[in-house]
Order: structure tokens, then C-alpha cells, then sequence
DNA sequence: AGCATTGTTGACGTTTACGTAAACGTGATA
DNA sequence: TATCACGTTTACGTAAACGTCAACAATGCT
């Protein structure tokens, strides 16, 4: 009788839902991301180290590079021990406050951009297909 | 006399202009990004080619490959003149779309947390420092 | 004249994030 | 029992985006 979910995971089953490689997430445990318990050789993953794997690739998605996912994790797990680390927890997370509001405005001007093209460039095929005369 | 601004810059002006080593931008025009004029063996840059650089950044901010902003500049000076190509560039505009709101998502989330996690410090911090006795 | 500054062209080096291939183990199944 | 399907380690390969020399102009002080 187990108290937590303790579902697991193969390799396979997280790369398949998460549409990635078996190569990547053992490449995520190489450089320290993950920690799967280990079944004879096998890796077996718990859903924590699913939710370190959405974590991963969540902040692949915003740019972060595996180390910087990996201090992030580090921090998270220890910050609550030392004082001085949570200072510089604070401070790295301001950095990257300000680094994601000015990816959110180059997208938001990139967004604006890609609309009115699209118009204009629908605008052209309807002058074009309408405006041959049979 | 000219009409247009024909404002030109150095590679060491726009360099630190935009925070980048001139190494960079030699690589830019290596990748097909910018086309500089050349008086003698120096590189001359115009005012297009510094937008053309500031979009190369922002694209670089947002994800995009060099080659990616290449193509997007090659379809964008050349989706006038061919229908097919027309359709091309819709397709590319609304993939990139999509990857975009994915990751103003994600962003979305971290600054979340990032937000929620800065408070949970900060409380932290409010008590160790207000409960020193003396 | 001499030196600093700024620029130029190679060309090899580096980091990140995996891909890919080899060579092998293991349990399920036809 | 043979053959998948899935997993493992080891190790070299690769693409992107520059960094980092080296070796050499051209220009501008002083």
C-alpha cells in the first residue's frame, strides 16, 4: 500500500509522449537533469522525473541551455537551506524576469509582423485568382 | 544632394551599437544576412543593412536559426514576384506562429512561478532577518 | 618615422545538444 | 529456438554560432 502515486515510466513510454528520443533523455541524465532508480540496467523513472523531464523541456523552449535547467534545479532544491543562495536565487531570477519580457516583446513585434503580412499576402491571391478573367 | 538618409556605418560602430563583436557580423554576411558595399576592402553598412542586422538579433532573441532569418528575408524580398511562393511563406509565417505562442506559454508559466517563488524567498528572507533577536 | 586604432582574410578551436552506429543483454512471442 | 522489441554503454560525428589567433593593410596622430 503506497501513500504517493507511484506510477512509473520507461525510457520509451517518455519519449513517445513527450515526442522525443530515448538518446535525449539519457543525454538530460548525463548532464545531470534527471536521476531515474535503475531496475538491473534498465532506468526506471518516477513521476517526478517526469515532471523534471516537462520542466527540461519547458525551459529548452524559453531558451535555457541544459546547465542553466540544471542550476535552476539545484537552487530550487537547496535555496531553502542557505540564506546567501536564496539571495542568488532572487538575483538570477530577476536576470531571467527581464531576459523573458524582452523575448515576449520581440515576439509580440514578430506576431504583429507575421499578421499583417498575412494579410497582404492574402490580399494578393484573392486580386490574383478573383482578377483572372476567365 | 539625396533624398533617401544615406547614413552609413563602420563595422565597429554598429558592433557596439548593438553589443556584438564584429566577428558576429562578418558571420551574419557569411550566412547571406547582410550585404554590405565595400570602399576599398572595408565593409560600409547602410541604414538597411542595420535593420537587416536589428532583425537578425531580434530573430536570433526569438529562436530562429541564422538560416531560418535568411529565408524569411529571401521570401519576404522575393514573395511578391511568385504565387507559388506566396503560399510557401503563409505556411512558414503560421508553423512559426504557432511556435510562438508555445513559447509565450511557457514563458508565461515560468514568470509564474518565477513571480511566486521571488515572493516565497522574499518572505523567507523577511522572517530570518525580523526573528534575530537583537 | 613610429605607433595605435581599426579593419581585412583565412583557418582552426569551442560549446551545446544531441545523432548515429556498434555491440551487446533480456524478456515476450510466434 | 529464433527473432523482435526494447533497453544498455561507449564513442565518434555533426550542425550552429561564433571565438580566437595570425598576419597583414590603411589611416591618423604625435
Amino acid at each position: 500500500m503506497s501513500t504517493v502515486q507511484d506510477r512509473t515510466f520507461t525510457i520509451g513510454e517518455l519519449a513517445r509522449e513527450f515526442d522525443i528520443t530515448p538518446r535525449a533523455i539519457r543525454h538530460y541524465e548525463d548532464q545531470g537533469l534527471l536521476e531515474p532508480e535503475r531496475r538491473g540496467q534498465h532506468r526506471i523513472y518516477s513521476r517526478r522525473d517526469r515532471v523534471r523531464l516537462m520542466l527540461t523541456l519547458r525551459g529548452k523552449r524559453i531558451g535555457l541551455t541544459l546547465q542553466e535547467i540544471r542550476e535552476l534545479f539545484e537552487l530550487y532544491d537547496t535555496a531553502n537551506d542557505d540564506e546567501s543562495q536564496l539571495f542568488e536565487f532572487i538575483k538570477l531570477l530577476s536576470r531571467r524576469e527581464s531576459q523573458l519580457r524582452q523575448q515576449q516583446e520581440d515576439i509580440n513585434a514578430v506576431l504583429k509582423e507575421v499578421g499583417s503580412l498575412r494579410v497582404q499576402c492574402e490580399r494578393l491571391l484573392e486580386k490574383r485568382t478573383g482578377g483572372i478573367p476567365e
